[in-house]
Order: structure tokens, then sequence, then C-alpha cells
DNA sequence: TGCCCGTTATGAAAAATTTTCAGGACGACA
DNA sequence: TGTCGTCCTGAAAATTTTTCATAACGGGCA
């Protein structure tokens, strides 16, 4: 027997007509009652008619949280998303986050749609947000990021194995002051490349000739690796943790009349469509976008995992493209 | 008085019970009879409770339909227009057409949802699709296209001008053999960009030196441009129709030695974020995106502008940036 | 052909839900 | 203290959805 209203208000101890109320949006109702209803219905799984047709528009749905649509990667993974998701009728909800903002500032709108998923690829899901998913029941996927502590599914490249992959080319290559360019400091994306990198080279009984930040821009790095290359030692190889950076490290070196890769090699990550361009030939890890949005979209759609499971995570190898850059 | 479904009951000819049935999807109910209760409920004005709710769903959501997310100009709008709606606290949902397909393939899709608004920034939008949100009273605008056919409403950077601007420029600075790679033949940026830009060399006694098409893609207009350069006599300066091609066109002048802006000029047209690149330092017209797209969204939030008005076309001018590519 | 059976379509009636209506409680204010 | 206005409430009315019994149709089969 499906739960009705009557049985609701019953329990609750209230009218019919309260309970109607208590589903309508702006409805005159005592707040607390409202909440005492809320609880009774969730118990026993009564839903309003109106929240059934919201639901089933909603359940066609999956939100994508986006943070940096600067950086080519992510309309890449916009794209792939948009397409797979229009082969199986569904509707795909874009928002983007500025890169400073915290996406606590979206949670409400987010979740007041109820899509049947989110996916998560802006820098980082509080866990504010993570426990508001799973109290909704809405699965939610991080993309390109892990977050291990918050009991959250996540999709990603195997980051560490592109750190070790990139920097035993450069040792191979015989580069000896080997740079780094690291993107945001608290993300896993920066720590698990920097942490694959370092260990290669630690391996080698090396160790990273000179580091700096480019907290993933274009701009900032220039900024940052102006100031490496000024140095009594410049780096003869850099690595940047993803490919605007990478952009931006040879644009600056080409300033300073620089050769690529005679005067200094380039490395990056995600292998965006211009890394390809002959401007810039640049050696990077090509991220497998088609699979990672693949597995991401079955994650939410596997009905063997609930929104409540701990969180596992499916992490894809990447692959190393040897352009002219190293 | 709402209208109610007896009265559309009563109306049709039928039991209340088989106007519920017509608005409940999947429902036992013979399709004529829908179609007729259907009519009637139109001509009564009566909205079923479901749709109802449905609608007040999707009112607060707008849909956009972009073309090519690889030309980095439609991420950029993307972006912009996902802030802009974050803010009004409404909802963005996302298609992206392959190059080549039609949006035919989607408007199933994008009208079932019935959002408020649908903004287009694909190459085209279909007299189909058009008659379609006319039909549901859902009003259409065209971003950085115009379709003067169509009854639709549009906005657009002054694409005209903007042509006439390089096309000045480039007279200006002397250049003697002046080329141009078009972008995608049958759309409104790729003609008025054109026009522009040929009627001020007409007006200077000159023709366009030599021409060929780039569709506006980066690798297309890359190999277009060699066959160009290759000539007894290449052009001195080009403009692209977009600054991707434009990429291209300075990346294969690089690649056969020749030195931009002293043995080729190249300008482009939107001021991607990569057009500022110090690798590139393209002169370009920038599109004012943010204004593009706040008029964008004001065509479909102002109620005195009705779906099935007349287009009317709001056009912005774009800004010349000049850098060292000319 | 005539019978049986399953599917589809239907209205009446029942059930469920929303909305209206007529208060009651409470506080502000004269 | 009385009056007014606002907010909240349940009963009842109005509305909509769902159930149920039945009719109509078509195909398979003796």
């Amino acid at each position: 027997m499906k739960p009705t209203a009557k049985q609701v208000a019953h329990a609750a101890g209230v009218s019919i007509a309260a309970v109607s109320r208590a589903f309508t949006p702006g409805a005159s109702i005592n707040p607390e009652k409202k909440k005492k209803i809320f609880a009774v219905a969730e118990e026993i799984g009564y839903i309003s008619p109106a929240r059934r047709t919201a639901k089933a528009v909603a359940a066609s749905t999956i939100t994508l949280v986006a943070g940096d649509l600067h950086n080519p990667f992510y309309p890449l993974v916009l794209d792939t998303l948009a397409r797979h998701l229009q082969e199986s009728e569904r509707q795909l909800l874009v928002y983007a986050l500025p890169t400073d903002c915290n996406i606590d500032a979206v949670t409400d709108q987010v979740l007041a749609v109820r899509p049947s998923g989110i996916i998560v690829t802006s820098a980082s899901l509080t866990s504010n947000m993570a426990r508001a998913c799973r109290q909704n029941q809405i699965k939610a996927v991080l993309l390109n990021r892990i977050q291990r502590d918050m009991r959250i599914n996540a999709v990603s490249c195997d980051n560490y194995q592109g750190g070790r992959d990139i920097g035993r080319l450069l040792l191979e290559r015989g580069y000896q002051r080997i740079g780094l360019i690291g993107g945001v400091a608290n993300t896993s994306t920066h720590a698990e490349r920097v942490r694959g990198f370092r260990d290669v080279l630690a391996e080698a009984g090396r160790t990273i000739h000179v580091q700096a930040s480019g907290n993933y821009q274009y701009e900032i790095a220039k900024q940052a690796v102006v100031h490496l290359l000024s140095a009594i030692h410049p780096p003869d190889a850099i690595f940047c943790c993803n490919d605007i950076m990478a952009l931006a490290v040879i644009d600056a070196a080409k300033e300073r009349g620089l050769r690529i890769p005679k005067d200094l090699a380039v490395a990056g990550f995600d292998d965006i469509p211009m890394a390809s361009w002959s401007s810039y030939q640049l050696t990077t890890i090509r991220q497998p976008v088609e699979r990672m949005v693949q597995e991401a979209v079955s994650l939410i759609d596997d009905p063997n995992i609930k929104a409540s499971d701990y969180g596992s995570t499916r992490m894809l190898s990447g692959t190393l493209v040897m352009r002219a850059s190293t």
C-alpha cells in the first residue's frame, strides 16, 4: 500500500490539510509543525504528488559542478558529458564556480533540483555538501579529484603514475636541473602528480631543483616561472601540473629567447587540444576523458552503489604523449 | 475562475477521468481523444496540476544549445551565462551539439523540459525548431548568430563593423596582398565579417587577394592556409573570421619560418584568452561577451517580448584589440 | 463461423489531495 | 479593554487521480 497523506496526518496528529500545506511551498503553516510532518512523512515514506512529479522530472537530470572553465580541460569534460547524456535522453545542468568561490555557495541551488546525480570537477567538495547529498539520497561523484576522507565516489586519472611517467622521461633525457610548477595546493591532482614526480626523482637519488606554484592558471604560472628562469642556476626542465601552466612556461621561456626543448624542456598534464598545436608541441599526460566520464556516469547509474556508500575510487591510467617540448 | 478538468471534460464531451488520463504520460487513452482534450484544454486554458508543478520547476531554467565547445569562445559564453543565472537562482541546462549535427536532433529533448528560454549559439537554428519554440511559448534567442528570415530574437556583436575595423587596420598598415580565412559558409558571423572586410577593401579600391575556408576550426584552417602560403604570391596579411583559425595561421606561418607580423600579419575575431598569450599576441576584435549574455537573458526575461514576436536583433559593438600580430 | 482470451479504452465511483472558508489565537495599538 | 490585522488551523468543499467493472476489439484456434 502506497503511503498517503491521511496516514501521515494521523501519525503526526494533524489534519490532512496540514500535510498538504507542509508540502506546498509558501503555504501558511507553523515551521515546527512542518518539520514534524516532514519527519513522519520521511519515516512512512510518503511523497506528495507535487514532489513526485518534480522528482520524475529531475530523475533524468545530472548536475555538473565545474570549477575553472578557463582551463580548456573542463570544456572537454563538459562536452563529453553532454554528448553522453544526450544519448540516453538525459539533461545536463551546469554550475560554473569561480575559482575562489566555495561550492557551499551553490549547494542549496544544486540540491533544490534533486538531480539523480552530481558530478563535481570543482576544486573541492566540502564535507557540508557531501553530507547534504547523502541526506538527500543524491549520488555525488568527484571527477578528476579524490577526497578519501569523505566517503564519496570518485573517478580520476592515475595522477601518481602520470607524475612518475613525466619524471622518468625527464630523467632519461638527461635533464639536470628539473623544476616543478605546482597547481592548487590542497587538491589531490596537485598532490598526487607532485608525489609521483618527486618519488621517481628520489629513486634516482635526485631532488626537485626549483619549485613554484602556478595555481593551475596561465597568468599566475607565467609570473611564477619568470622568477625561476632568472635564477643563477635556472632549471633545464620543468614539469607543470597541468597543460595551461605548461603553455605559460613555454611562452615565458620563448620571451626570454630560450629554445624549447634545447634550453628548457617542458611537460604538462591533461593533453588539452592546444598542447598539440605546433607553437607548443607539448609533451604531456593524456587523461582518458571519454572513459572518465563514462565511469562517472556509471557510478551514478549503478543501482548497487548507494548514495550513502563508502567512497570507492576508480582510477584510470593516463597516456604519456611525447611531443617536441621535451 | 481557474479552469478545471470538469470544464474541459464537459466541453470535450468526455469524462473527467479521461481528462486526467490525457495529461498522465503512459495512461491508457485513445490518441485521438487525447488530442481533442489537449485542444480544448488549450482553448480554455486548463493546465493539469502535474504540468503545473513541472512548469514551475522548468520556469527557472534556461537552456543553452551550444555548438562547438572546442572553440574557446563558447566556454567563455557558457561560463558567463552560468554565473549570470546563478545570481538569479536559475538553472542552466546545456546541450552540446557536434558540429556536423543538426539542432533538430535535440529539439524534442530540449522542448520536453519546457525551459523559460533557449539560448542558441550553435551554427544555425532550423526553422523546424523555431516553429516548435513559438508553438510551445518558449522564447528562443540566438547568440552570436542572426537569422533574419526566421522571426527570432538575436543578440550579436556587430560583425560587419568588426570586419571593417580589421580591414581598415590592415590597409592603414600598408599590407599589399590581404587574404582571408573564412568560417562556416552559411553562418551570419562569417557572412557579415567577410562583408565588412570586403567592403572596406573595396572602398579603397582593393580586393581580397586570396581566400580559403577554415570552417572555424583550428585543423582545417591550418591545412587551408598552408596552400595559401605556398602560392607564388603569398598574402602578407590574413584576416581570419575567428581566433582559433588565426592561431592556426600563426602556427602554420611560424612552421614555415615566417615572422609575424613582418612576413605575415594575422588578425582574428573573438578575443579568446589564448589570443593574448605571448606566443600569439593576436590582433582581434573583442566580443562583449558579458553584455551579450546580459542582453540575451534580458530578451528572455522581458515580459513585453513574446515568443511569437517578430525577431528583433540587438547588436553590440566589438572592440578592436591591437596586439603584435599586425 | 463462433468461441475464448488478452489487450485497450472507458466512465462511474472511490480515494487522495488541494483549496476554500470560517474561525481561534495572539500581538499591536488606540 | 476593545479593535484590528496577521498567522495558523481543521472541516468541508472542490478538484484531481486512481481503482474498478465493463465494453469493445482483434487474433488464435477448434
